[in-house]
DNA sequence: GAAAAAGCATCAGTTATATTTATGGCGGAT
DNA sequence: ATCCGCCATAAATATAACTGATGCTTTTTC
């Protein structure tokens, strides 16, 4: 049993195809068949049925699945050890980050951090949260910006920092002579909302104490940016509510309609995710440093009231 | 980075020695060299210091021992997997067992096991509890017999049993007019004792109230032997503790001395002890049922009230 | 339902890697 | 100073990993 081999069954359980397993495993087919064979003659049982296609995993096999895992990163682990001691940070880091954080917040921390840090090559992918749980729990992502608390079991959540939510009321709105919003001014049917699959949507609705309302109107409205609800807002569909980043890009015209929460003013906790295991340990440190005192800067702290992404998503 | 050759690396770790290390990883020492150096190329790192003799490990290199520990008993692990899936039960399976209970156990489970599952290979050893500790922590037994509870990090503990502490008062003793004993009675200068090093040792004097005078007496016998203890009891010595499967194999006439203490009676418990990563897990089962079956019929069951071997020795 | 396509296994040949035997060199003991 | 124990190096060999070509089976397509 060699590691390359737990790394070949991983790959091919992955990908449920040899020809392409072999593919990202950057070796040919016939080498990842006799190697994953081997493995298989030695241990003396069958991972993969390949009698049907596509293959399928075995009972066993899934289980030797889970195991190769661990050892695959426990083996990866050896070399963080390394690393850590030289004090080097560097290498490949792949990062998911959910859609309604992605442009705000990126612009800000990267030329910060690859220049502290060149002799990482940062990967960003925009995903929503249920991708990112999926993707670092099996190790294809070594970290997530999301909303939280998620409290998902070997994810580990460090708090970046939080974000009020901000109303948007434009003019002639049922709510625009207020200076301060409350939270039971909110009816989720007047409130224009991001698709199905964002998290801060389901934050949102979460807030709204007539949720139960959500269904069976007239008309509905959504986008899957805050720049169309905004424009949809001004045409008098109703008002909506935006993370504080996203209003520091608003035309100075639009900013009028800006209404803050009364305190505790109702805000999103965004943390930095990642899997419980630490691999990359440095580099994750090294990044919430970054980020952590950019924020700092960036968000007034002010009294708040966290709202839980409670479906899970975006 | 192949698991061969962290193996190699724990071997020159724990020998010291890369000649020793070879011999014991049944291959020649340029190899074990070699792959040790390989290693370290690909690492980039120092794991031994070779430039004194003996050679010792490096700071870096006691992580990367500590991990590549963690990565070969999980590599082993898959071989587990494998075998409980097939329902297969056997294998090396080397378990210690500490020195006063090794007489009386072993008999009365060792022709069972074997015959019940012949494909296991036992290994018997008999050592005193701390060494049982580090052997199983750094998984050089798979298993440990031992009086607990220890509460060893990453030891679990499986109670097989508990055995009463009877009492052996010879003619003449100043106890011998007494039906049963209490632990008020005991002086533990009065009592002898096992060799330094015993729990068993540790219980007793844990148990007797007025352990404080242990020093400072103007005699003072131990052994290392419950045999010689009754002996010398026999010889106006003073009296002595056994525990409960020690008496059974004691002559009729000797059997006349034996004084049980009243309920609840005190008790040291025996566990099966093991690494919680829980290797080989299927063997240590059916051994911890194997015994706890039979020791049912031979220890009647009392009110019993357990003595800490605190010890932490035999 | 035949033909094409996709996908895994097998084979022979090659390359890469692990291991061995023989030997050299260095530190520590006598 | 010499010897001995111990690790490194070198060259040769054995072993294992990988590739390209090809064959066989299952699935898809028309």
């Amino acid at each position: 049993m060699t590691i390359t081999q737990l790394q070949y069954v991983l790959a091919v359980a992955e990908y449920q195809n040899f020809t392409l397993a072999a593919e990202k495993s950057f070796v040919t087919q016939p080498t990842l068949s006799m190697q994953v064979q081997k493995l298989e003659d030695e241990l003396d049982v069958l991972i993969f049925d390949r009698s049907k296609k596509p293959i399928s995993i075995t009972e066993v096999g899934k289980k030797i699945v889970a195991q190769a895992k661990n050892i695959v990163a426990e083996a990866e682990r050896i070399k963080d050890i390394v690393d850590q001691d030289k004090g080097f940070i560097g290498g490949d880091y792949t990062i998911g980050i959910i859609p309604t954080v992605m442009p705000t917040l990126l612009p800000m921390f990267l030329n910060t951090f690859i220049k502290k840090y060149p002799k990482v090559n940062l990967i960003i992918k925009e995903q929503p949260t249920d991708a990112l749980i999926r993707n670092i729990l099996d190790g294809h992502l070594d970290a997530g910006i999301a909303a939280t608390p998620l409290e998902i079991e070997f994810i580990k959540e460090r708090p970046l920092y939080y974000e009020p939510f901000v109303g948007y009321v434009p003019k002639n709105h049922r709510l625009s002579s207020q200076q301060l919003l409350t939270t039971e001014d909110l009816h989720v049917n007047d409130i224009l909302l991001l698709q199905d699959g964002h998290c801060f949507r389901d934050g949102v609705i979460n807030l709204c104490k007539s949720s139960k309302s959500l269904n069976g109107e007239h008309f509905k409205i959504e986008s899957g940016s805050f720049e169309t609800l905004v424009s949809l807002a001004d045409e008098g569909m109703g008002m909506t509510l935006l993370p504080y980043l996203n209003t520091l890009e608003l035309d100075q015209k639009k900013k009028q309609y800006l209404k803050q929460f009364k305190n505790p003013s109702p805000a999103r906790e965004i943390s930095l995710i990642y899997h419980k295991s630490e691999l990359k340990i440095q580099i994750t440190e090294a990044l919430k440093e970054v980020i952590s005192s950019i924020v700092r800067g960036a968000i007034a702290f002010q009294d708040v009231k966290i709202i839980s992404p409670l479906g899970k998503k975006n």
